[in-house]
DNA sequence: ATCCTTTTGTGAAAAGAATCACGACTTCTA
DNA sequence: TAGAAGTCGTGATTCTTTTCACAAAAGGAT
């Protein structure tokens, strides 16, 4: 629990996990942060800095040793420890997200479905079962986090019932603002307004002058 | 093109807008930033200095007036004219945006899509026709931005014909950090690193301590 | 009319994040 | 072995965003 790292670090983490891996398949053995910056889009200093939260893991003049960098991010990370995620609600996304293969890379392993149609009920996507969303309560017991695609309507209901239910952590898809108790976190992904702002930034902003193909 | 709205806040634009027009289908015709915070989880002093960037727009003891404002940020938001988009791979991902009704509270309209699967190609997803994706260039026409959703492995490619094709905006759910020339415009949504940092979250990090049921 | 309550708009302060710039150390080359 | 080139780690700086806190204005009540 090392406090003192800031969030936009703590975000920025599972990318450079994710290229760090990539580079080791490549059979690469060491980085140094200027390589990492053209494959991340992160400007280098702010790589450096974000590692140096950590400690010490590079070498003046050599760069990051590939390997050990991994090593330490996937303690860091918890990539040892998989955390368990349930679809609430399998629609057109939810869906997705079942044949989505998370666990390549990743720490988190979807282990079952909920839906309120009884057509899909008891189907199995990719061998993940999905079950009636009433027996929520009832099913969700290793589970700490939940992924919400749901209709917006339902979004509060359904919160309230995964909260009681256990869940911490919360993927919010539906456009809805959900409330939720201060010990359970809350992340948006709001499809309709990221597009939006992409429009607007197109339209309102001088392009930031960098990148080249 | 009134520089100087930070970005922070140019995010948070079509958030704002979509309560507004929640708030006045309810028959609301006037609005506190505090309600409005509540609504969208923002803190209501941001709010007010979000909204100062335009102008004074609210009354002081009375609030703002729902309709007024939503008049503002329709012609800010350019909600009048609509965005033409395309999707380039209508795998799970690309459908389920096809089902999504962007246009309903939004500017943009998805016309077309592309994918290189000869089996989808010349179907018709809830009117939206579905091209090879060798016809790309000839097709996208009318079109600005486009929603990435093919594999990782594609991206880059796809993404240097659509440049040439005349995109100016990418939103890119693929894991690859893609390169374009400096006048076009890239958001990454990595569904992958949301749910990894998620995860990081909640085992790292107290909990704010705000919001509740 | 008067007073009380509400609420904005915004200076000023604080917090958070990115970037600059350079000393120190390492590797590489000859 | 010596000198050149490369790269980290980080103080200091700058930039961005959030939050505080309060004067000024408006509405509402009696």
């Amino acid at each position: 629990m090392e406090r003192k790292i800031p969030q936009a670090t703590a975000k920025r983490l599972p990318l450079y996990y994710r290229f760090l891996n990539n580079l080791q398949h490549q059979g690469k053995s060491r980085v140094s942060s200027k390589e990492l910056s053209l494959a991340v889009k992160v400007d280098s200093a702010t790589i450096r800095r974000d590692f140096s939260y950590f400690g010490a893991l590079g070498k003046k003049g050599y760069g990051y040793n590939v390997e050990y960098l991994l090593g330490f991010f996937r303690k860091t990370l918890n990539q040892d420890e998989l955390t368990n995620v349930a679809i609430i609600g399998v629609g057109n996304l939810g869906t997705a997200f079942l044949h989505y293969n998370f666990l390549k890379n990743n720490n988190t392993k979807i282990v079952m479905a909920f839906d309120a149609d009884p057509k899909k009920v008891g189907q199995d996507v990719e061998g993940v079962p999905i079950y009636p969303i009433d027996n929520l309560e009832e099913k969700l017991k290793d589970v700490r986090v939940a992924i919400l695609t749901i209709p917006a309507s339902e979004a509060q209901g359904v919160t309230e019932r995964l909260v009681k239910a256990g869940i911490e952590g919360i993927l919010n898809f539906t456009p809805a603002r959900i409330s939720v108790p201060n010990y359970v976190r809350v992340h948006h992904i709001d499809l309709a307004i990221e597009l939006q702002s992409l429009v607007y930034f197109m339209n309102h902003y001088p392009l930031p002058d960098k990148e080249e193909i």
